[in-house]
DNA sequence: GCTTTATTGTCACCTAAGTGACAATAAAAG
DNA sequence: CTTTTATTGTCACTTAGGTGACAATAAAGC
């Protein structure tokens, strides 16, 4: 049988952690009120990539880890949380899904709390202005952090498919022969986006358009989404 | 003589941007009444990595791009924003310096905005309460992004160093012989941080040690973060 | 203590991607 | 329409890092 001692969570730990330091101490303990406290074990998962994002979690002790499924089924480190630090702030832009699986990396001693409370307990404004404004500013970092991490373990075609898929989104207007970038990228400029060279990324486009994945139209691509998406070893429920 | 027509900047094209959707029309219009509007010709440098965030720019028409300078003087091309997207936002965290250089891909329409009188109107809650909020939450979705994207283009042995300079900073303790990681990584949890295999790694961190970047106590780690540092290729003043 | 399991060290070999060099096009400038 | 410049295509060669295989340690369990 093993000993576990539940940790004191007052305003002083708080502190002591260096959380929240902008906070109120009347703040402080009124969000402690309504955050819940969980004792994690080694290995345990506490929420999987691709889940809804229901809570936003603060570690007080041990070491959690983010992680994320590369298209050959290995795991990708993403990062690794101390205490003190707040995780699974998908939670606070509306509708998204949870990015990456967290798990304890150590025992460990977590609080939750729901993100509206959260969010008007330390900043007193309705969670829904507070959603959209983060869904529209650092929404982009999070887009950006997204093909970052997928690029890891994956191949230069896996990495331009992705890039490609991004493009496709933001620059893509509908055509009859698959979607359009109304952009002047050359090959260089792709390079420059997947960290690879100029030559490679000419060789792996041409087999690209080989397999009928996009074409060229005089310097315009035309992609075709679902297939890069299949290319990026994507499933096809993601993004 | 080129000939340039000044676009209207108003709700409608706001609207027609699809940007600031969950914003009434009255803070749009209170908003637009502070922006300011700039032609921007092809190649012009918006800012550059490294200097004080002071504005949020929004872009009319054209497109821009975010870039980074590499370890190898290479330019790592980040992002390319599209019409009606927000960008310059670490201007909306505490004492941020800009993390991309920012420059016109085409030539475009911006408009810039501060950061306070941005928040103040669509969210009507003081600048300093949000942006400190803003820092304990996305921040750490920022320091992952600035890791990832200087891995572009660098070697196993300096993504090496700035993933243990990461760690570093989150689990190090000061040490009479540096900072200690109070954390029992193995190799190969290094190798999934830095998408590289167990066995590299192990070379790497041989060579590290040889070059007395790094020390072992056991299974904990004592690093030198100065020395980090010059092997990942970062300048002295970056982060 | 001994035994088992996890981690680190080392190596030979393989492969994807980088590099330099140049020809073939295509676009832009005049 | 011609010239210049930018972009794409191709190839031989090099190199960093992946892979498998196994020995040497170190830690954990008993």
């Amino acid at each position: 049988m093993r000993m576990v001692r539940t940790p004191v969570l007052n305003v002083t730990t708080i502190r002591r952690l260096k959380a929240f330091p902008w906070a109120s101490d009347q703040q402080v303990e009124r969000l402690l009120g309504q955050m819940e406290l969980h004792h994690i074990e080694k290995r345990t998962v506490l929420f999987n990539e691709g889940v809804p994002s229901d809570s936003v979690y603060f570690l007080i002790s041990g070491v959690v880890k983010l992680s994320l499924r590369s298209p050959d089924e290995e795991r990708v480190l993403v990062s690794l949380i101390s205490p003190g630090e707040l995780f699974g702030i998908t939670s606070l832009m509306p509708g998204m899904y949870r990015a990456f699986r967290s798990e304890a990396f150590s025992d460990c001693w977590v609080s939750s709390v729901r993100p509206d409370t959260f969010v008007t307990t330390l900043l007193n404004v309705p969670f829904t202005d507070f959603s959209a404004l983060m869904e529209g500013t650092v929404g982009r970092w999070f887009a950006l952090l997204y093909r970052y991490t997928h690029f890891q373990g994956s191949s230069l075609r896996q990495k331009l498919a992705l890039a490609l898929l991004e493009l496709a989104q933001k620059f893509g207007i509908q055509d009859a022969r698959g979607t359009m970038l109304i952009l002047q990228l050359t090959h260089e400029d792709l390079a420059d986006l997947v960290g690879a060279s100029r030559q490679k990324v000419t060789e792996h486009m041409q087999e690209l358009a080989r397999q009928q994945v996009l074409l060229r139209d005089g310097r315009k691509l035309i992609v075709h989404p679902d297939r890069l998406r299949e290319v990026a070893g994507l499933l096809l429920d993601e993004k």
